[in-house]
DNA sequence: TTGTATGCGTTATCAT
DNA sequence: ATGATAACGCATACAA
């Protein structure tokens, strides 16, 4: 039970009779020590089991070396994608994440921000939740001069740079794609229309409706929390509508395998009786059958963005005025779920 | 770009005409100040936006608050829902999370071990790599009595104490199932014998054969990573067998899935011709077609138990040498990839 | 009930 | 090339 004593550079320092100093220097290898004390040093260092004490530092420097992350939901294949490409950036530079998950609340999205705001974070990086109406709670950061980064389900705020995809144009390549497999009763299901992601993407197909001489339907605009039941339940209206729609274009994969689910079991052949499309590419797109139609979007290479982004401007690289906005690409995937042309191939 | 000072105890006192002491007890509620002088002295800090300094006081206390935690990889169904167990039962002890992903690797995991020794982390939570072959370093963290406990894929260690399910017993179950329907050729999937839930697994499996007389035989065991590729490719070459075998019971859930659709697609019905039986209940298990039969694993109650555990320890409540292994309860659930007597029902 | 003084382990400034 | 010393912000033993 008893914490073993810590090393310290003045245990180093009296053992080899220089100062604190000295060692201070040698351990970061200054290039003003000697290269026969320094050595000295190392090797007492790596003997007496010597390690750096960050807190000191930090406490010195006012700096942690401390990212804060925050993502709606650990538990998609995208954002632990993200999550990745954000680890792989950030410890190649040395930075420690402290992750926290929304779970979709805005309370917990403000409780998670002053966790990290009081633990010191050096910068952030934040995903927003389903429900979070306003983002006061972030402006602590910007009032300390703390670099603040969303990506993907972003905010138009003047002082943070934003990480996402054009969901405009996927959402537009989709439902093309659907009207040019025939498709003219095209639902759309989605999500709060407080979120970018979800008022891009219906922007988009509205704008190939209209590019396409179909005239916008209300009823034909589903909103839910995009989950797998909610998919389910989406079906259930959708077996409603006379006539029955054509296609479906649902603004995550996960929604639209539900609403698969439901409607194949309601005797509904897909794509004949009605057409689907997704987004995201989930693994579960090409596990539903017949396999699911969907956007894919590079969350690695996002969340490497963002992560890089951030790092870049906190070592003064660049300034955060520069980039307000970086775009990554994403592209149309088509599979069987949305092919009525040839649709039985394969 | 200039950080804007700091409010510290010493700004607050100096304004009050009190001594920092007195500020330092008014804001952790020590009793022992009166009220009168609390309630200035939070009034003030409200008013200046004082935040508590995290690394002042870990400087000081020797103790950080923070809990370390590495996993094999955090885009599982599993392991995401397994972390939001573990961060609810942190957040609410007051406790940060340092959280990282070996991505399957031992040399990802030593580095992220290291990372987090360095960052002087009070307690760990691990699940190890696929790879990990030799667990020497963790030895640092048993060396500085910072409590470690291993959560699913565990190691046997002395002073560490594991948190799991009967691995055995689920695989047990499962396998009997088959054999109740009425399979004799059962092929067993699997991943590297360095872990233990899949040397339990297989145990379980041999068990229930010897149970039934039915004897076992190497050929049926095939190792690989356990990915949804690796069961396509297993797929391939259970194909090959002469007899076919007539059931799959693959160690998790995803690799089942790919199994599934690649003899699917060569032309084999499920489950006719070969019944399956997965692990972990996945959501895709209920995607797949038909549903797969699998085990319920109980996620978020192992997060939340393995994160209570050690925050007691941390706090003296028991003994790490009082509890060395908590089990916790997984069930079977069988659905239509395993039902051969009445198959073809709903 | 409040105050004084010291240490926690660094880094950095100024000397030497 | 090396050393002495002052911060950094907080908690606490001891005093008053």
């Amino acid at each position: 039970m008893t914490k073993p004593k810590e090393v310290t550079i003045y245990d180093l320092a009296r053992k080899l009779n220089v100062s604190i100093a000295t060692v201070s220097r040698a351990l970061k290898d200054d290039p003003v020590v000697s290269k026969k004390t320094k050595k000295k040093i190392f090797d007492l260092a790596e003997e007496m089991g010597y390690r750096y004490n960050h807190f000191a530092r930090n406490l010195r420097e006012q700096r942690t070396y401390t990212i804060g992350v925050i993502v709606p939901r650990l538990n998609s294949y995208f954002m632990s994608t993200v999550i990745a490409g954000i680890e792989s950036v950030a410890n190649n530079e040395g930075y420690t994440l402290i992750i926290s998950q929304s779970s979709e609340k805005a309370d917990k999205e403000m409780a998670s921000a002053k966790t990290m705001f009081n633990n010191r974070v050096d910068g952030m990086l934040v995903s927003l939740a389903y429900d979070t109406e306003d983002i006061a709670h972030f402006d602590q950061f910007i009032k300390k001069n703390i670099p603040l980064i969303f990506f993907d389900r972003v905010a138009d705020h003047p002082d943070c740079t934003n990480v996402l995809i054009d969901n405009r144009k996927g959402a537009y390549e989709a439902t093309c794609h659907l009207i040019a497999q025939g498709c003219q009763r095209i639902v759309h299901i989605t999500a709060t229309p407080k979120r970018n992601v979800y008022v891009d993407r219906l922007a988009g197909y509205k704008q190939a409706l209209a590019d396409h001489q179909i005239p916008f339907d209300d009823k034909y605009i589903l909103i839910n929390n995009l989950s797998q039941e909610a998919g389910a339940q989406a079906a259930a209206t959708i077996l409603q509508m006379n006539p029955l729609p054509d296609a479906i274009f649902a603004a995550n994969d996960n929604c639209a395998v539900g609403c698969m689910i439901a409607l194949k079991k309601a005797g509904l052949r897909i794509p004949q009786d009605i057409a689907f499309a997704g987004f995201n590419n989930d693994p579960v797109s090409t596990v539903i059958e017949p396999n699911l139609t969907t956007i894919n979007y590079p969350g690695y290479k996002m969340g490497e963005m963002a992560a890089t982004s951030l790092i870049n401007h906190l070592n003064g690289v660049n300034s955060i005025d520069s980039t307000n906005t970086i775009l990554l690409r994403s592209e149309l995937i088509i599979r069987a779920s949305s092919l009525r042309t040839k649709s039985d191939s394969e």
